[in-house]
DNA sequence: CTACTAATGAAGCGCTCCTTCGTAAGTGTG
DNA sequence: CACACTTACGAAGGAGCGCTTCATTAGTAG
């Protein structure tokens, strides 16, 4: 049982200040009397309220909608521009970024190309540059960001410490909220990039309106994140979703049956090599059909583990492979329905590679929301004092 | 978002009759001044609150605790005994009730045994038999139940069908919680009886205080029901914790081991053979322990995938063979050292044959804290009018 | 019996929301 | 272009809730 706080009369405000920012969060500009009908509160009240947002800057006024019967209403919308979040995907090849208003709408997105083996300062300037474009190009300030969320490979501890990354051998160690923190002059989270992916499908994706959902990156290496009852499942030592560990699960090794595929060429980087055994198959290649079918009998033996165990509503196909989703989604529900007890919705990623960043920005989004516009639940209003514009 | 409603001066005051109430259960009878200071309410407005909620029926005034200086305080405390809640435990060889306050403190507790191949008529009998007892003998009547939560084993819908029960083979496709509606005049859950065992575990057992909980049900039957961010977890079509159906996960002939020994007397029936094998085990018998090692090494594959998955803070070790647990418990620890990333703590169960019936209590208690202690979910207070005394 | 301690109860104040009503600013029609 | 109609605005008056203050009460300690 959580808070046993009761409170006064500012605190009746304040709830309706709440609830008067999350009914123009989520029905954008309404008009006072509009706004007063979802809040529940009486028309004057609902000014009151909306008079003080204004002066602390989280409302503004819009100019009223016309040809409308009668005296036209004042509108107001919730400036979600007063404030601005970064996500960060940190991947072994690339850097992105991209920077959202409150709201997480995206306004800029950038970039970076890095390589595996980049030394770690390298890649610390390389998310710098990245984040540094996403401001140029929106034109705003670091002293406008409120919040960086970064998405990277790895295990991640519950503070921002990457335990150990196979997909960048610098980044093991490293505390990377802390680098992010000195780099930032805000708050900092740091997840596992493809328990943000999942966020993100979750959240505006193939999944969206789910609140169970699994997240397949199925690529080079192969990777998990839960949705579970809407948010982000990080598990006590936020260790969850590393069923690639598991030998009977067969994942580590399944992409091997792509890239050992005779329509491979010989002398091909396996870094490619899984590519032109997806793109035969597409073609009706019977090698590399067989050689896929290999490849999702071990896909779906750790998928039916998920399954079985959560029961999610969709699961998601996302990572570099996905981009060959019609050659795998058909072959992987068959051994899911021979496999389940209840068969969920097996769909592809619609983020592709944005999945991640996209995912950061949803991240930082929630906890925005849990902290500032919840009630219950830390500071809340008024905190971050909003720009004057 | 969910909710964007405001409120007036009414629902100002519901929310520190909450809080009020939400303290006193927390901590027991209060005088005024401390109850004022844990909700951070004034001492006049505290009695007033206070003052309502004993007209209502929810607090009551209790003597004042003697020898103290100054004049002595009024005390008051929760009503828990204002409304009743039954958990029902309905195995293939036992339906055990329990009759709890609004607390879930345990004031009866009653056992009926019943036969795996009964009629259904005989089981539904046997269910409201021992309800009945539980009444009987805590001196309340069936007018009393708030709420009447049952656990079944198999696949429970969620709306309270069997979907399928292995265990009890007239059970399938029973419309349960429409028969415990039609026997009981109060509302009705149905959950399966593994998670609720989880449940009782993660709120009053071995993972007392734990968010992220695995138990693992292992008897005859194997089981599983997950703990998740305090809550249970169902999955989307209420099939969640089903990882006996996955062949790779070896548990579903994981317990043949045990019967297969060579210490089990040659005509033992199937179900007391395991008993056999783990008292030999623990005598040291080294065929015994070599099939113990056998079924653990079944046992911790499915247990590794869901600790990798979902890194839990503890792993509750319950059903039948938890018992044994002495035995069981070291070599499942170190197999999944071997295996997992993170080693969640291992525990037997604390609650034994009771800890259905008590997740089952608690699962009701958790429904009632959502629905009535908690703001913004629900009808809120004051609803069941409680009883005058 | 007196001094001290701590809770009680009543009175007065301020804040927030509500309802009500007259006024203002548009559109549509003859 | 004036009028009726529609819809929103703004001010005034009232009720409910929590706060602070202070005199009073009911105990214990010496």
């Amino acid at each position: 049982m959580a808070n046993v706080r009761g409170g006064d009369l500012s605190r009746l405000r304040q709830l309706n200040a709440l609830a008067a920012i999350r009914a123009l969060r989520e029905a954008g500009p309404l008009t006072l009397t509009a706004l007063a009908e979802r809040t529940g509160l009486s028309r004057p009240s609902t000014k009151e309220v909306v008079d003080e947002l204004a002066g602390l800057g989280w409302v503004e006024e819009v100019p009223p909608s016309p040809g409308t019967m009668g005296r036209p209403a004042r509108r107001y919308r919730f400036r979600a521009d007063c404030g601005h979040l970064v996500g960060v995907d940190i991947g072994g090849h690339n850097i992105r970024a991209a920077l959202s208003d409150l709201d997480g709408e995206i306004l800029a997105e950038t970039r970076q190309p890095v390589r595996p083996d980049d030394p770690l300062e390298e890649r610390l300037a390389a998310i710098e540059r990245a984040v540094s474009g996403c401001l140029a190009l929106s034109g705003r300030a670091v002293s406008d960001l409120w919040l960086v969320a970064a998405g990277t490979t790895g295990v991640v501890s519950p503070e921002g410490r990457v335990q150990f990354s196979a997909a960048i051998p610098a980044w093991s160690g490293l505390d990377l909220a802390g680098e992010l923190a000195r780099m930032f002059p805000c708050e900092v989270l740091v997840e596992n990039d493809s328990r943000l992916a999942a966020l993100a499908e979750a959240r505006r994706g193939a999944a969206l309106g789910a609140r169970d959902v699994v997240f397949l990156h199925v690529g080079r290496r192969m990777g998990t994140g839960l949705i579970i009852d809407g948010k982000v499942h990080r598990g006590f030592g936020a260790a969850a979703g590393e069923i690639v560990m598991l030998p009977e699960a067969r994942w580590y090794d399944a992409p091997d049956h792509l890239n050992a595929c005779a329509v491979v060429p010989p002398g091909t980087p396996e870094e490619d090599a899984a590519g032109f055994t997806l793109a035969a198959a597409r073609d009706g290649d019977p090698a590399a059909l067989a050689a896929v079918g290999r490849y999702v009998d071990d896909l779906a033996v750790g998928t039916a583990a998920m399954v079985l165990l959560l029961d999610p509503q969709v699961v998601v196909l996302g990572g570099g492979f996905s981009r060959s989703a019609d050659v795998l989604l058909g072959p992987l529900r068959e051994r899911l329905e021979r496999a389940c007890l209840r068969m969920p919705e097996v769909r592809a990623s619609a983020l592709g590679d944005e999945c991640v960043v996209m995912g950061a920005i949803d991240y930082a989004v929630d906890h925005l929301d849990r902290h500032l516009f919840t009630p219950d639940a830390g500071p809340s209003l008024p905190l971050p004092q909003p720009a004057g514009r």
